[in-house]
DNA sequence: GAACGAGTCAACACCGTGTCGAGTTACGCG
DNA sequence: CGCGTAACTCGACACGGTGTTGACTCGTTC
């Protein structure tokens, strides 16, 4: 039995953690995996799939990957990496107008994902059978929720939005609707936007979401 | 070969089509379904399982069903009978205030889908696997659309709402923000909101997006 | 009582996953 | 040089799920 760092080792689900050099193969799988994901979706991609994609047997897949998820969650470490500098990014340096630095926030958020639509599409839905999949989203929604939370705060406080619903439930409901509403744009199933459209919508809505009175909040 | 309806005919996913009489069969398959999709997800779920449930052996099952998803497919047609229903009456008699009647509508739909919170849950799971479902709940939503943007529209030209985004997007998008904000109060992973929160919640910002003036939408 | 159609299931064919163990290769070190 | 060891590879297997086949049992109907 060979030293299978991916199965061995229960840290970093699945990826190897030493000594690189059968590295090719590695970005070999990789790689053949986001190609493959912009045909057909992660379920309908085998491990064989992979595997000959990337000019190695099956159980050689399993010497660099642990399962079919540890590649797309490897794949979309990097994204999510991308993600967050965005974020830094835009709530980093404010803008001239509010109006400015929402649609700022809302674009750098959308185009993030629309540059990796393929592989949004299936975070998308490796979210509904795997966990780990689903702690990697919940903790990326929960940073985007924190940041406008505290941005709407800074907005009330300096008076230039009226109070109302809780920050944090205001931001909630707003950053679901942006992930709904740019994932079924993506895949284009059921009534969507044009993506042209999408980043003025939602900016309408966080707008008057967050600067417009609402009786009784 | 016994006649085999779910198979043998293409029309209607699967369902038996003809003569009752095995029929307490066919509910003992759904009533399995519905009582193991509270307990664990779909894809966790074998034939098996729901044969051995109904009494009956694997092959048998497909006598009644063509797959599992014929079976969650059945148990939707309910749910989406109900939602119907729910949706007329709601549309159908206008309210006192204008508020009072988008909240009616906001909680008509997030109670019809919590009186069938599994059946909820497994709908959006299985959506991203099967064409057919994706399908069902794309009708679903484009009528609860289309009723919503008729109501912005009258609302605006009985002068009550200003002109803003065109109603369909707005529609689109909050309607989006229900379905998503809905399923993650059930399945509670990531940042949610709390149950008894979520209708007022969606009702603030509905209410401040369809009544609040935007510049420049 | 024969014919028929509904209903039933053991056995099978198939496919995808993940594992085991027996290799092969390459490289450092005595 | 030749030997050990670790990286790497894969054929063959075990397993579990799906969907199908074909033979069987009924009850009804003429």
């Amino acid at each position: 039995m060979p030293a299978a760092p991916g199965n061995a080792l229960s840290t970093g689900r699945g990826r190897r953690p030493v000594r690189p050099s059968g590295d090719d193969r590695e970005l070999a799988i990789l790689a053949t995996a986001e190609r493959l994901l912009a045909e057909r979706p992660l379920s309908a991609i085998s491990v064989d799939d992979l595997a000959r994609g990337a000019g190695i047997s099956r159980p050689t897949f399993y010497f660099y990957f642990s399962s079919k998820d540890a590649v797309l969650l490897t794949l979309l470490d990097r994204v999510v990496a991308e993600a967050d500098t965005a974020m830094a990014q835009v709530f980093g340096a404010p803008a001239a107008t509010a109006r400015e630095g929402w649609e700022r926030a809302i674009a750098a958020y959308y185009e993030t994902f629309r540059a990796h639509r393929a592989l949004t599409v299936a975070w998308a839905e490796a979210r509904s059978s795997n966990a780990e999949v689903r702690a990697l989203w919940s903790s990326v929604f929960e940073r985007w929720v924190q940041q406008c939370a505290d941005a709407i705060e800074a907005e009330r406080a300096r008076g230039a939005a009226p109070p109302g619903l809780p920050a944090r439930d205001l931001a909630i409901a707003l950053t679901s609707m942006n992930e709904r509403v740019i994932y079924a744009t993506f895949t284009g199933d059921g009534p969507s936007l044009a993506e042209s459209d999408v980043v003025r919508v939602l900016l309408g809505v966080w707008l008057s979401s967050v600067y417009g009175a609402v009786e009784g909040g």
